[in-house]
DNA sequence: GCCTAGGTCCCGTAT
DNA sequence: ATACGGGGCCTAGGC
């Protein structure tokens, strides 16, 4: 019907809005669904909420969302990993979502459905958090404090892999560095990586990898080989970051008056 | 055009969607909109979602929440309170949230928009929730026999960890018994903390570990140290409040394994 | 306004 | 499997 979408339907009848629900979920597709209904939830606590107009969401991973007119938070949920089962029971729809562990319940039964909709999201993208690539170099380039205190860059590698560390640089107490970056979690990898950058040098060097956090087997051989470990703060570099891009933004947009 | 529906449109020019978005804005209402954008978000942290097919969300409160395919949770979203702003920029459409504080902004970029719809929500529902946390102490001190049959509650403490057992007791027996009640299962925290209170009474006492269920290497423990455990029955406890939980409905459909 | 505690927290990693 | 810590946690209540 549309690209990418399942289909849609208005005010379809209970009976079709559970056939259509029913599908969905055998197609793993997510379904948005705006209507009149109470909720049930019986679980690590229990709760009751009457009849309303409110949205449901079900993902393909089993997890459900109802959100109500207004807040943030949905009124009821449960996490994905969860069994849905949907069926017309004495006039009304029902939407039974069942967790394993712990067990929990979560029942939606709907008087009305005023509109459903399922759709197959197309999502590769990469989440990233912090910084993005050459912004996040560019700050550790401005501001070495927060790989560690007294660092002076030296040297910076801007390309990627080509056997140069991401930094060199100077520490507090004179002693030159090789600094290898991570954006997320250091494993073993990275600590290979340091360590053929050590190994390609002469001369005494200190070894540091910076990351947000490092597994505890990369830390061991880090230990070992007798490089240090600096924990990088994201949120603290994340501060760093102007606003003015986005006010800019929004400020072009109030002044032209919206669209 | 439909019952309580503002609009819906499919695959509209993002002009278009720019002024649906706006209208309904100001209209206070539900919008749900299907397409294809990424997302930057810069606040306390910072995170950057490339191009993908996602569901916005953005009610008339001001929060707004963007959900993927699959997960519990909105990849990016903003709280209740924000300022929206939207209209096409250099042929996208820009969706801008702003925070006052603390000071966040959310940028969605559309490329594409394949379906949007808002909707006036009635829902007048009172949002009921089960025994939580002090009601749920305060149906223990009025029903003990829900800890055990026969037993007498002697104190209880109120507020949180101050090496002060949940209540004493006397039991049927006339021994004197310290509990700890858990609202959920059981750990071996719990049973330490248990075990914490009992070494810091003088005098024989039984002690009692009392909740809904309990991990096996806990019960493990606890019968080690010589310690009872009491499998709280929730169900039973709830049916004490005026608001029941467990009515019939969920419990006949669970029966009957669903439609 | 700031701070604290609770949550059906959820969600990851380590054990 | 369970335990533990972090989160843009969010939210409500206290001061």
């Amino acid at each position: 019907m549309l690209c990418h979408m399942n289909g849609i339907m208005f005010y379809p009848l209970l009976e079709e809005a559970g056939d259509f629900i029913n599908s969905s979920v055998r197609g793993k597709k997510l379904i948005i669904c705006i209507g009149l209904f109470s909720v049930e939830y019986l679980g690590r606590s229990s709760s009751n909420l009457g009849l309303g107009e409110r949205v449901l969401m079900v993902k393909e991973d089993g997890s459900v969302l109802v959100h109500r007119r207004v807040g943030y938070e949905p009124v009821n949920w449960q996490p994905a990993g969860c069994i849905i089962r949907c069926g017309v029971r004495d006039g009304k729809l029902l939407l039974l979502s069942e967790r394993r562990r712990p067990k929990e319940f979560l029942k939606v039964v709907f008087d009305k459905v005023y509109l459903i909709t399922s759709t197959s999201l197309v999502d590769e993208a990469r989440f990233e958090i912090g910084p993005v690539e050459n912004e996040f170099y560019d700050l550790l380039m401005a501001h070495p404090e927060y790989i560690e205190e007294g660092l002076r860059i030296v040297s910076r590698q801007k390309s990627m892999p080509s056997g140069i560390p991401d930094f060199t640089g100077k520490d507090s107490k004179g002693n030159y560095v090789i600094i290898e970056v991570k954006r997320s979690m250091a494993g073993v990898d990275s600590v290979k990586q340091l360590d053929r950058y050590m190994k390609s040098q002469r001369g005494h060097f200190r070894g540091i990898l910076c990351a947000p956090s490092i597994t505890k087997s990369a830390l061991l051989i880090l230990k070992k080989k007798g490089y240090d470990f600096r924990r990088l703060n994201l949120k603290a570099l994340s501060s760093l970051v102007a606003f003015k891009p986005y006010e800019e933004t929004l400020d072009r947009h109030l002044e032209e008056g919206g669209s």
